[in-house]
Order: C-alpha cells, then sequence, then structure tokens
DNA sequence: ATTCATAGTGTAATTGATACACTTTTTTGA
DNA sequence: TCAAAAAAGTGTATCAATTACACTATGAAT
C-alpha cells in the first residue's frame, strides 16, 4: 500500500438535535473536537485524552495555539439550544485552550459512541457549519500551523515513516495552499540533512519509481540547538 | 527630551510576606503582573484592565502567546504559604491566560496602591526570584515576542512617534540579543516604504544630529494584505 | 513496442545577505 | 577659535539564496 498525502482534513464532530414531538430537526451541524478538563489534570493531557478518544493515538504532535473566553461565545440562539438539551447551564462561561495536533489519517479509524465524527477537507468546511466560535478557531489553527510549519518541520507527524519527496511537496503545497517549482523545493530540501536518502524505491507503481527519504529527529534536533546557540 | 530606547524591561511586582509574631521575612520576591478575569468580561479586556490598573494607559499593544494550567503550578512551599496568607484556596485549581505587552516606559508612572511594582531589564530577571511558574511565563513571552517581531514591526509600540535609525536598530539589538551592522540594517529598513523619513532632525545633542523617522501604519496594513493576498 | 505517468536533474539571472572603514556634523571645552 | 569627542551617515565587492525554466529516465500497462 503506497498512500500519499492528499489534503489536510480536519476532524469534525456532528451535532444533531432533533424535536422529540414535531420530528423536526432543530440543530444539524458540526464543531471541532473537544471536552472539559478534568480538576487535576494538565491542559495538554485533556488534550491528549480527546485525541486519544477519538483516534485511539498516543504519543501525537501537539501544540497549544489560542485560548478564547468571550463571554457570549456561546451565545448564538442555535447554541444556546443545544446547550440546554445536553443539560448545561447555557449562561455558564466557558474558557476554552485549544491545541492542534497532526496526525496521519492512515490506519485510524475515528470513534465516538454516540456522535457521528468526519474528516472534512479544510478548504471544504463552511464557516457557517461550526457551532459556537469554532470557525474562528480553526481559522487561528491554520494560521499557526503555517507559521510553525515556516520554521519547523512538523509536516513529518504527517507522512509514513518513508515518504517520498513528491508527497512532502504536494503536503507544504495543501498547508500553504499554493505551487511550488520541482526543483527549486528541492534544492531546499537538498540542503536539510536530517532528511536522509533511503536506498529503498518505491515498488508497484505504474511510473518510474521514486526514491524513499526519511526524517532524523537527532540530526534535526542537533542542528536545532546548534541554531540556538550561536545565531539568535 | 530625547529619552534612546535602552533596555528591555518587564513590569514585575514585589511579594512580600513578614511573620506577623517574629517580625521575620517569610517571603519576599517578584510575580509578573496579573489579576482574576471578571465574570462577563472578555479576557483580552481582562488582561488590559490589569495593564491600566498599572500604567494607567489605555489602546495598548496586547497579544495572547500563552495559556498555563499545571494543576501543581501553585504547589511550591513559598507559593502555598502566599495564597493561604491571601486567604485563597491554595489547593483551588488556577488557569492562567498569558498576554504580553509593549509600552515605551516614557511618561509612565507605573502605580499600585499597597504593592511595590518594578521595572526590571529582563536580562536581570533571576528565574528562582519569580514566583508559582512566572519564569517559565516570562521565558514564553519572550520567545513570542521575537517571534512576532521577527514578522511584524511591532516594535514600534516601544518607540516615541518619531525615532532615529539607531533607537530602531538598538531596540532589534536589545530584543533579539544581538548586534547589527549598521549600513547592512539601514539597507534594510530602507526597504520598508511604511518606515518615513521626516524633515525635522534631533536638536540639542551635543554630536551629528540624526534624521527622525516615523511608522507609516496605512501603508503598513496596505502591503500586509498585499503580501496575504498574493504571496501567500 | 508504444504510451502513460511520474521521477529526477542543471544552469543562468536576479536578488538578498554579509563584511567592512571612512567622512560628516554638531557640541563641548581647552 | 580650534581641537576633540560623539554619533550620524554612506558604498562596494563577495557570496549565498532564490527564481525561472525543459528535458530525460524509468517502469507498468496496453
Amino acid at each position: 500500500m503506497d498512500l500519499t498525502f492528499r489534503d489536510l482534513n480536519v476532524i469534525l464532530v456532528q451535532r444533531e438535535l432533533t424535536d422529540p414531538i414535531s420530528g423536526e430537526k432543530l440543530i444539524n451541524d458540526l464543531t471541532l473536537a473537544g471536552n472539559h478538563v478534568y480538576m487535576d489534570e494538565q491542559l495538554d493531557a485533556a488534550a491528549r485524552r480527546v485525541l486519544f478518544d477519538l483516534t485511539g493515538l498516543h504519543d501525537i504532535f501537539l501544540e497549544q495555539f489560542y485560548t478564547t473566553g468571550d463571554p457570549d461565545r456561546l451565545s448564538k440562539p442555535m447554541d444556546q439550544l443545544w446547550l440546554k438539551s445536553i443539560n448545561k447551564n447555557p449562561s455558564e462561561r466557558v474558557v476554552s485552550v485549544c491545541y492542534y495536533s497532526l496526525i496521519n489519517s492512515i490506519n485510524i479509524t475515528i470513534t465516538k459512541k454516540d456522535r457521528v465524527v468526519l474528516w472534512v477537507p479544510v478548504q471544504d468546511v463552511k464557516n457557517q457549519e461550526l457551532a459556537f466560535d469554532h470557525a474562528k478557531i480553526l481559522e487561528n489553527a491554520l494560521l499557526a500551523l503555517r507559521n510553525k510549519l515556516k520554521h519547523e518541520p512538523i509536516s513529518f507527524e504527517l507522512l509514513p515513516e518513508k515518504f517520498t519527496l513528491s508527497q512532502l511537496q504536494r503536503l507544504y503545497e495543501v498547508v500553504f495552499n499554493t505551487e511550488y517549482d520541482k526543483r527549486n523545493f528541492r534544492k531546499k530540501i537538498n540542503k536539510m540533512n536530517y532528511i536522509i536518502k533511503l536506498e529503498e524505491k518505491q515498488v508497484g507503481v505504474s511510473h518510474k519509481p521514486a526514491t524513499y527519504f526519511s526524517f532524523d529527529r537527532n540530526i534535526y534536533e542537533a542542528c536545532k540547538s546548534e541554531i540556538l546557540n550561536f545565531s539568535s
């Protein structure tokens, strides 16, 4: 199997409310994944727990990027209706500490007992479909992700252990919503000595097989601390 | 008066506790400025309020950079002692949404009725002098500030309306803790068409007077949105 | 054997980054 | 009034990085 990177998706959870009498759909939209932080739980740990409940994955790249706590962020009529329907106090103040994570959808079954969970390509997400202030949170997440990716090679979280340069390029093109020249892109990658060319090549593809590369975390950490020690 | 930029300082609040019986100083250290968020108050608004109470200033540049909520961030013995002394429940969970602000210390009198407030050069802050997890917060603030300053000219918040290129250079040197070549620095500044050369020069200085420059926010906003529209 | 699909490669031109030293202007005080 | 002090202001040559651009190589499928 040779799954290439295709799209940047976000995990969204369906929020549905049906009028028990008329059977009319009162609410049918989407939210980002989230949950309350337990007493005595670190904020990062809560984010990891949410992610684990959804994907079954541990030890995932996770980055806090934004905290939202506007007193009327839950005040849209639909959000109020929803909060009442799940027996929350609709006037309670909610502060959300937001994290993004990068996960490779290969091999993952997203699971949530009582709710429908979807992968949605970020460019297909309609703002008005998102509950609460989640559209704004998603926008901030993308900005933070792009900014991070400019300076650190976190993109490897989204790729398999062995990847081709075309896959890597495609990833950057999707995240930054642009196109790069193949030769110039490869020149840049060539300068990164933590990207290791392997002996192995693709097999079973109906065209010239690409060479696999891998990311060497040790080399990266080493040259990262060099930068910190000298040039900053 | 011609105050040039000299140092990057942080406002710290003294935390002092004296044993009422023995007169012994039990606590004598420093904290970052902060306060609880009121019910019904936006997070940004709370940060602005803290800043206003300290400095009397409105409409100040402010940027959220980090939220800390580790359950045992207040658990050092001295912090526990302090919390009891001010009648807080020492085992209560406290989440801090952290902001940094850039203010020009000129014309500012920092005021706080019952506490001593100090400007301290950031490089002089000893980590062990800071209460709670404030040393880590300060460290994160500096990282976030440098990162922001690489991409956006927020440095103007720290300069007077009219500033000289030497002042601007000094500011960058202090924030990034490095030195730049004068000619190369000026070449870079020259390319920024939102930095306007004025007719005015310094007066009363005992050397060749420097030309004043100013920052044109409109031109900056215009070219910023051009970048967003085309090249990203 | 041909077609299709994607991998993989080099060079020239332009732009940006760096290293580097002297002259200019004003005040101050001998 | 002249010399010294202090900081402003300026140009060029080298090297590194970025961009634009088009063809050949390989393997599978037919």
